[in-house]
DNA sequence: ACATTAAGTGATT
DNA sequence: AATCACTTAATGT
């Protein structure tokens, strides 16, 4: 593990602590489309993600969703954060876009680490950050109704974590992950077929240029 | 060949 | 932008 560790983190981490995060926390991998995260449930580890790429999502009491941000490498999850420094439950959903691969950190070792090593106080504060400002982002669009903004963000997003030009996906999903109704994805995708930005086919779309 | 599911379209609110 | 109603196209059995 801890090569793996030093492979991606190394230039964030001091060597001190990669060896100590080594030591307590578990590694693991998960396949695509499992559920790592549910809606209400506590959390007892933090996860840095050393490859692959997880959804974060919102859900109400229907079961409806909306996509808030994608994690990836390099990455935590801000959730975890404040839920460790505010002791309570999940208010979100991630789901794992890709095969994940990622360290477990217990939680108690976040807030220690906060005071022991300054890297990992950078990190933890940067993250918030990055959230903070995606989520800003993110409310913006909602806010303003502006969904075929929020469409293109959407694809770059998906193209980006997976490393691919070529998206496979429904335009049901599509409109799930973006709380809207199938006809009005349908709709702005074909529009952007049109300006030759993207390829449609059958469960899948091509990023030609966004 | 038929059933199912994904995607396209016009009209209406 | 959302919903309805309907069509067309692709895929699976």
């Amino acid at each position: 593990m801890l090569e793996q560790l030093t492979l991606h983190y190394n230039y964030l981490f001091e060597a001190d602590l990669l060896k100590e995060i080594s030591n307590v926390a578990h590694y693991k991998t998960i396949k695509e489309g499992e559920v790592v995260i549910d809606y209400g449930q506590s959390i007892l580890y933090m996860p840095l993600v050393l490859e692959g790429a997880i959804k974060i999502s919102r859900e109400d009491k229907k079961g409806d969703e909306l996509v808030l941000y994608f994690i990836e490498q390099g990455d935590t999850c801000a959730m975890t954060l404040s839920c460790c420094i505010g002791n309570s439950k999940s208010q979100i959903k991630a789901i794992t876009e890709t095969e994940t691969k990622l360290v477990l950190i217990p939680v108690n070792y976040m807030e220690l680490w906060l005071s022991k090593y300054k890297s990992w106080q950078r990190f933890i504060l940067q993250s918030y950050n990055e959230r903070m400002n995606e989520l800003l982002e993110a409310i913006d669009t909602i806010a303003f109704l502006k969904m075929d903004e929020r469409l293109n963000k959407y694809l770059k997003d998906k193209a980006m974590v997976n490393h691919n030009d070529v998206i496979f996906v429904t335009h049901k999903d599509i409109a799930q992950d973006l709380h809207t109704s199938r006809v009005v994805v349908s709709r702005l995708l074909k529009v952007l077929e049109i300006e030759g930005k993207i390829k449609l086919q059958r469960n899948q779309i091509q990023i030609l240029d966004l």
